[in-house]
DNA sequence: TTATTATTCAACCTAATGGTTGAGCAACGA
DNA sequence: TCGTTGCTCAACCATTAGGTTGAATAATAA
């Protein structure tokens, strides 16, 4: 069933969320995981910066939920979750009236709407 | 015409919004500019910080393009601009057919889409 | 057992963040 | 002109964040 979230926790979650999302390592990372699971080594190795840094980034996704690590022999390969993403999304739905009411810069919404084969 | 970004710029844009919004404070700033125009005195008001402290915030949102402020009178109005948050919904978008697809807490999204009646 | 691999932990550095207070400034009302 | 209002700027402080390097741990391979 749907977990029941208090607000100040909802707030919290956003916290962490945009926060993790903030950053652009952290976006790429995601990215990375969006098109399957991976472990840190893997992630690590498109960045120049140092593995230790990257094992820092996944912690805070895995704080914010983004991310679940299990553990295969030494590895501890890294899944998405996607929870939080929707709750992120969720938050920014609602403005969504807001700008689909106003002409404000609409143009830049309407032609980012690509083929988008879903609502 | 639509601006065109750089992706370079457009992580930035990404980075300066996803920050702005990781604070509760400023998320309650979006909220309450969402219902209309505000002047900082009127925004600093519900909350236990400083004046000047809000006045940062504000300067947060104006350089991740959230926030847009004028002149009237002594009064510096504030308005929200939607455009970042378009940009940053549109960056989550990317994964919503990955959720889409997926069953992970799709619960949680459906839930949420209650009434709706106003943000 | 020992070595190797994959990863985390710990300590440290620097820069940025979120808060404070006090001073400054621009626009209005008297 | 003078005082008040509305706000920003500047300096400061404590905490957090993103990075480094080096040591520790855990699982596998020899």
């Amino acid at each position: 069933m749907v977990e029941q979230r208090s607000p100040e926790v909802r707030e919290q979650q956003l916290d962490a969320v945009f926060g993790a999302l903030a950053d652009p390592t952290r976006r790429a990372i995601v990215r990375r995981l969006a098109s399957g699971d991976a472990t840190v080594g893997e992630l690590a190795e498109p960045f120049a910066i140092s593995f230790q840094a990257v094992s820092k980034h996944l912690r805070v996704l895995e704080l914010a939920g983004l991310v679940e690590r299990s553990r295969r022999a030494q590895q501890r390969p890294c899944k998405l979750r996607i929870e939080p993403l929707v709750a992120a999304g969720g938050w920014l739905g609602d403005y969504r009236e807001l700008w689909e009411s106003s002409f404000d810069r609409l143009d830049v919404h309407l032609t980012k709407k690509k083929g988008s084969s879903h609502a």
